[in-house]
RNA sequence: GCGGACAUGGCGGAACUGGCAGACGCGCCGGUCUUAGGAGCCGGUGGGCAACCGUGUGGGUUCGAGUCCCACUGUCCGCACCA
């Protein structure tokens, strides 16, 4: 036997896999499919860390197992090229972006190669590809004809220092994360996205998808669906105030009203507010705070109070005072609230600082204490017609009047925004807008997509936090589309988020030059089966590429409303310390060295091994030579191979292990399932040989998980052909049964004697030999219980 | 503050709808081979001399609880005044 070398065995696989084109998907749509679908990386300048290959590997396996049930498999891959880091590295080294983007992606590929994933890397896909872009800004251009994609005056961190505007990953604890200077909040006109118009829909379909709880969860907060009422409050100046309350069964409670430091009423009671003066200083207070000033100086409520105008609560006609304070955002609801201080833990504390009444409108808690805010157990009183009704009814009640008397209505309400679409940098997707003076806005012709990024001599920002494009007059200035006068190119580009939100739509005919993809194999590759990516994308990148599928599928581009069928997500991996890797640490493992000292096949399985896939896991450098060992004694069975199948004897363990690493790799347990494998080479090597069947299932079983290995035993052993091309074994549920079952007898819960019976005895049987197999614990007591757990334990209760 | 998750040997972690806790691996101990072993192979390994005791803490349900219920403590992650 030779001794087994990785470093040569893989690289001889890898190769052949890619040449032979074994793990490209087939074109053949009448098979059954199976899209597998990882989260394309972003190629940064360190290469993979030891983190990375825990997603890849864990669906890889599942791909490869794909492939031997005789499922035409697509597990793609590619890149997410276009971001900051890059753009940055440029600017520092002075060398093009795009020429940054290609070494990483180099280095990235050939690492990932290195791993044996089986990815169909004639599909790759990258985003920063004008061949790929360009069908990035068509889907931008089909949202801005259908009023999707609009602009907005919105504030941006304008970074002091820098002089240019910050992505907020770049500030930190309110100042810039590279120079230190303070940021400002300024307003600019951005591209936005009207995801809002979508949030019921997001919301809702998530019900009929298999994506695991958390992210379920985490999407539904995010997209923080309300329901209650919108209430118009008149005043005293005799414009009405709209008010949102998802407690309309409260407003018997409202002793007074807030509205939003940016509220547009105020500027418009100017002449009828005596302390105008003193609005306006809170107000441009509030302006200057930063996010995180606001959210340390929560506790204490702040506020000026309007002299001059008073609202009027509709129930009772009396008059309120109102306030303006920085707890009410602009930004939610309709900017201003019904204040209920008995029964909203925000009001509740700021009637306390300013000496406002709290009138109790639900009985059940003690308002001089704190705000009584449950609504299952309360009932309503001091409340006109709808006190004594739970409030569950009373909410009912008081809508019906509102909208009886037309002075509100039902409302549902979301914390969703819109989504911010524009960055002032260079390396991002250019917007195919033209400015024209004449006819405003007007989107490039598809025809003359892609629009490519110009080249430039700097990346950076100019003076006023525009785009580097802005300042190429040669490439600004066009003519309009619609009119053929002068007009200018949008200058911003598209955020990071854009490309990755329809890449798996690309994958399916990724050199399509007339579509984004042809219909046919949109319809037959679609939804993606099983897509596995990380929890800190889960209100970002998963919600933003649900809301362009479903406007895909709206303006009928694509053949189902939601792109991804199964959602899972792997847990982080750790440094040795318990810490998160990163390079500032100086603690993160290279997936480079692990393969040159161990091989990949080892690198997959320990990370596979290191626990539930799910979970965060701690890297134990010292723990991967048991996965070696393990490949070590499995490349040594050659020298124990005997002729036949598999022996009787070993015939139960053998469909046990089947069903074992068929099953537990199914729900993620790639850790169990190797497990089963390591218990059965114990198996194995206690009988001291193993037959060409047993060896052949055996390598069969481990090849997802360490596929060169397993592809090299195939070979030399002449089992014929590739492993690649054979087929998952299936196990029979008899044979897994075991002919004699060992009987646990308890007495009171304690275990005192074990039994050796068959398994098909029946029960009565098993608990008259559990007796006598006790009869010395049982003189003298009673039994009062008996209980027989089938094939697990017996249990006698005595007194 | 709100939401989510987790807590098991010296370590990473197993344990199906409640049913023999500690699978599998690391480490450690002993043996074997060897000039040598930080290599291989074989055996052992939760604690306690024992009866027994053991899954973060305190209660509860049950014949039986790591698993279910109630109340805590601690750690991690997400969101931060969303009316």
């Amino acid at each position: 036997m030779t001794p087994y070398t990785p470093k040569s065995i893989e690289p001889k696989w890898q190769s052949l896999w890619e040449e032979s084109g074994v793990f490209h998907a087939k074109q053949d749509f009448s098979l059954p499919k199976y899209f597998a679908l990882v989260e394309f990386p972003y190629p940064s300048g360190q290469g993979l860390h030891a983190g990375h290959p825990r997603p890849y590997t864990g669906l890889d396996i599942i791909a490869r197992k794909r492939r031997l049930q005789g499922y035409n498999v697509l597990y793609p891959f590619g890149w997410d090229a276009f971001g900051l880091p890059t753009e940055n590295y440029a600017i520092k080294n002075g060398i093009h972006p795009a020429e940054v983007t290609r070494r990483n992606i180099a280095r990235f590929k050939q690492q990932a190669v290195s791993l044996g994933f089986s990815f169909d890397w004639s599909r790759e896909v990258d985003t920063t590809d004008p061949g790929y872009y360009r069908w990035t800004q068509w889907i931008f251009l089909q949202m801005f004809k259908r009023g999707l994609a609009y602009k907005k005056d919105m504030p941006v961190n304008w970074c002091t220092g820098c002089k240019c505007v910050l992505a907020n990953e770049e500030v930190v604890s309110g100042v810039c994360e590279r120079c230190g200077s303070e940021v400002q909040h300024r307003n600019k006109s951005q591209w936005m996205l009207k995801i809002t118009e979508y949030a019921q829909r997001l919301n809702d379909d998530l019900d009929g998808l298999d994506f695991i709880e958390r992210v379920k969860i985490q999407q539904r907060n995010w997209i923080g669906r309300s329901t209650g009422a919108q209430v118009r409050f008149a005043s005293t100046a005799g414009d009405s105030i709209e008010v949102y309350t998802t407690r309309p069964d409260t407003l018997w409670g409202a002793t007074y009203m807030v509205m939003s430091p940016e509220h547009p009423l105020i500027d418009a009671w100017k002449d009828k507010l005596s302390n105008f003066g003193e609005i306006c200083a809170y107000r441009s207070e509030a302006a200057k705070k930063s996010e995180f000033e606001r959210t340390e100086l929560n506790k204490d409520k702040t506020g000026v109070r309007l002299d001059g105008v008073r609202a009027i609560n509709p129930v009772n006609g009396e008059e309120i005072p109102i306030f303006i304070s920085d707890y009410v955002l602009i930004s939610y609801g309709t900017g201003a609230i019904m204040a209920v201080p008995g029964h909203d833990t925000r009001d509740w504390e700021f009637a306390r600082a300013f000496g406002l009444p709290i009138i109790e409108v639900v009985a059940g808690g003690d308002i001089e204490q704190e705000a009584f805010t449950d609504c299952a157990t309360g009932v309503m009183v001091n409340s006109g017609f709808i006190t004594g009704l739970s409030v569950e009814e009373a909410k009912r009640r008081i809508i019906e009047w509102l909208t009886a008397q037309g002075i509100g209505y039902e409302k549902v309400n979301f914390k969703l925004r819109d989504w911010v679409f524009a960055r002032q940098r260079y390396w991002g997707e250019p917007v195919p807008i033209v400015h024209c003076p004449a006819c405003g806005m007007v989107p490039l012709p598809e025809e003359d997509l892609p629009l490519t990024l110009p080249h430039v001599e700097k990346y950076e920002q100019t003076d006023d936090g525009q785009s580097p494009l802005a300042l190429l007059t040669d490439w600004v200035n066009t003519a309009c589309p619609a009119c053929g006068g002068p007009a200018r190119r949008e200058t911003d580009t598209m955020p990071q988020w854009a490309g990755s939100s329809w890449y798996f739509l690309r994958y399916c005919d990724a050199h399509n030059p007339s579509a984004l993809a042809s219909k046919q194999a949109l319809d037959y590759w679609m939804p993606v089966d099983w897509y596995n990516g990380g929890m800190e994308h889960t209100t970002l990148h998963l919600l933003y590429s649900r809301f362009w599928h479903k406007f895909l599928y709206d303006i009928d581009a694509v053949p189902c409303p939601e792109p991804y069928q199964k959602r899972t997500s792997q847990g982080m991996i750790l440094a040795e310390n318990g810490e998160k890797m990163s390079k500032s640490r100086g603690n993160t493992i290279s997936p480079d060295d692990i393969i040159e000292q161990y091989g990949a096949d080892t690198l997959r399985l320990y990370t596979m091994f290191i626990g539930d896939f799910e979970k965060t896991a701690i890297w134990k450098s010292a723990s991967i030579k048991g996965c070696r060992r393990f490949l070590e004694r499995v490349w040594a069975l050659q020298d124990c191979v005997i002729g036949g199948g598999v022996r009787e004897e070993l015939e139960g363990e053998f469909h046990r292990t089947i069903r074992k690493v068929s099953q537990d790799t199914e729900a993620l347990k790639h850790n169990t399932a190797i497990a089963a494998l390591m218990s059965l080479l114990n198996v194995i090597d206690k009988a001291g040989s193993i037959t060409q069947g047993e060896y052949k299932l055996f390598l069969l079983l481990l090849s997802p998980f360490a596929p060169h290995i397993t592809e090299e035993l195939w070979e030399l052993q002449r089992f014929g052909g590739r492993i690649t091309d054979q087929t998952w074994p299936t196990w029979i549920e008899d044979k897994c049964v075991e002919a004699t079952i060992e009987v646990l007898v308890q007495v009171n819960g304690k275990g005192r004697a074990r039994l050796q019976v068959p398994a098909s005895l029946a029960g009565e049987e098993v608990l008259a030999q559990a007796k006598q197999a006790v009869a010395a614990l049982l003189e003298g007591k009673t039994v009062v219980k008996e209980l027989y757990v089938p094939g697990r334990l017996v249990n006698l209760v005595i007194k």
